[in-house]
RNA sequence: GGCGGCGUAGCCAAGUGGUAAGGCAGAGGUCUGCAAAACCUUUAUUCAUCGGUUCGAUUCCGAUCGCCGCCUCCA
């Protein structure tokens, strides 16, 4: 049975979707200006995990990420660069999906950006107008927060002890509000040249918060099962959130909130303002791979701090590597007719495991290491000659089933060899039938200069790229 | 000031009221012409410190020290 820890309750609560087999699930993604850091990406591949797990189980899943666009600071720089939104926001959604397809993550079904979707965001202000939560004042309108007695449920924000320490910073805001905790529903601009749109509450832009009730209320209805995203927009963005929708309609907006943790580099939170980041790009140019990445993000589970060090993504690396060799070697293992009995349990012992540990709120920790203990115990079989052909083949297809969700063995393709590369290989084997070793460790050099990895083994020579 | 998290081997770290997963690195061995890969063995009497509860605590409670986060744009 799945479980997540739940953060409006805080606890770990069973998971049942509000439709049966189906479950609706909202994660907030990057802003378009943060773009690229790596704790964008532990985010990311986190709902990823979140998205393919449900699959797994047999839930038909749809999955909503926003892409944020009207937000004040895109709007600042993209009127800096002379650019309209759309042309500043181009390029990095252009690179957001390639960085998606690098890092092994699915495309969401939905991905809704904000400046498609004033109209329904104005109509739910409307509603909440009508219904006195929100307010106009000086051509803008707020939230009324007193109306919503549970404003705070989520962050578990005490406003008492709050303000005493932290009123220096809460009030920052130019314009007229009846209660400093109130949020911006809908700006008027500030400039001619500012972009905003003409609507039935007058010209502005929505706030930041307004667009992912409307969005998700959209797409996955007004009570929904799941929503995501990172510890920090607990507050406030995902406790506006419930004010916004729950206000409007009166009905619970969302079943199960799940916040991701922090990626944190030399002991403190990776973060755009701090300057202390390595974006995916960063990290790629110097040679490491998407899988390695992923790998290391999957390997503390998604609500713990996970400190970012090259030495922990170097040993990513090399372990994702050696469970791709693994799972090659598995491929082309010849096998004899039958089933060994002992490993056919150690198979299906590590699909229980496998299967208790991300039920147990995504443990992706311990799924890696079912993962790691399973290929030991596989390896020396193999060494010994134990395996047999119904052990590989369910072996192989437990191996598919556990990489529909964390997505790190890659594919299995031999590229084709180079009738080059060939020949230098059969050049070695008769030099080394001469036992001519000199030429064959020279070749075997030539060949690692050029990213090509020889392993002699008892059936021949076996070959892979760098 | 309010709210929350963390402190486990050289490094990254999981985890639990019943005696410490996994990865990387290191050491020894098997295999190999030598390598590589793989396999085997090995690396925490101990989980920040001090108390308490308990038959038993790393796990629960309290205190102390250290680190981090949210309360303000970032996942």
């Amino acid at each position: 049975m799945l479980r997540f820890r739940n953060t409006l309750s805080g606890k770990l609560e069973e998971f049942h979707p509000i439709i049966e087999g189906e479950v609706r699930f909202y994660y907030c993604g990057p802003t378009v200006w943060a773009y690229g850091h790596l704790g964008n990406f532990r985010s990311a591949i986190a709902a990823d995990i979140v998205r393919r797990y449900l699959k797994f189980k047999g839930y038909k899943v749809t999955h909503v990420m926003n892409i944020t666009d009207v937000e004040d600071r895109i709007i600042a720089k993209s009127q800096e660069a002379g650019l309209s939104i759309d042309e500043y926001t181009a390029e990095y959604i252009d690179a957001l999906w390639e960085d998606f397809d690098a890092l092994g993550c699915e495309r969401p079904e939905i991905v809704p950006r904000a400046t498609r979707h004033i109209p329904e965001m104005v109509s739910l202000i409307e509603r909440l107008l009508a219904s006195g939560h929100a307010y106009e004042s000086e051509g803008s309108i707020y939230y009324r927060i007193g109306s919503f007695p549970e404003y705070g449920k989520l962050s578990k924000i005490n406003f008492a002890g709050n303000i005493a320490g932290a009123s220096d910073r809460i009030d920052t805001d130019r314009y007229e509000k009846e209660d400093a905790r109130d949020f911006a529903l809908w700006k008027e601009p500030s400039s001619a040249t500012e972009p905003a749109w003409d609507s039935a509450i007058g010209r502005g832009r929505p706030g930041w918060h307004i667009e992912c009730s409307a969005m998700s209320m959209k797409y996955l209805g007004e009570t929904f099962d799941i929503h995501a995203g990172g510890i920090d927009l607990v507050f406030p963005h995902h406790e506006n959130e419930i004010a916004q929708s729950e206000g409007a309609t009166g009905k619970e907006f969302v079943r199960y909130w799940i916040h991701f943790e922090h990626l944190k580099v030399e002991g403190e939170t990776m973060s755009k303002s701090k300057g202390n980041y390595y974006t995916f790009r960063d990290v790629a140019a110097k040679g490491y791979s998407g899988g390695a990445v992923r790998y290391f993000l999957l390997s503390v589970p998604y609500n713990k701090q996970i400190n970012f060090t090259f030495d922990a993504l170097a040993g990513a690396e090399k372990t994702v590597a050696s469970l791709r060799d693994f799972k090659a070697r598995l491929g082309e293992a010849k096998t004899n007719p039958g089933l060994n009995e002992a490993l056919h349990e150690a198979t299906l012992a590590a699909a229980r495991e496998f299967e208790e540990g991300m039920d147990d709120d995504l443990n992706t920790s311990v799924a890696l290491a079912v993962i790691h203990n399973l290929t030991r115990v596989v390896n020396t079989a193999l060494a010994k000659k134990k395996l047999q052909e119904d052990n590989k083949l369910e072996l192989i297809e437990l191996l598919r089933r556990f990489d529909t969700v964390l997505n790190i063995l890659g594919n299995a393709q031999r590229e084709m060899l180079d009738s080059e590369v060939q020949s230098l290989i059969d050049e070695r084997q008769e030099a080394r039938r001469r036992r001519d070793f000199a030429r064959g460790d020279e070749i075997r050099d030539e060949l690692a200069a050029r990213g090509i990895i020889l392993e002699d083994t008892k059936e021949g020579v076996r070959w892979k790229r760098k």
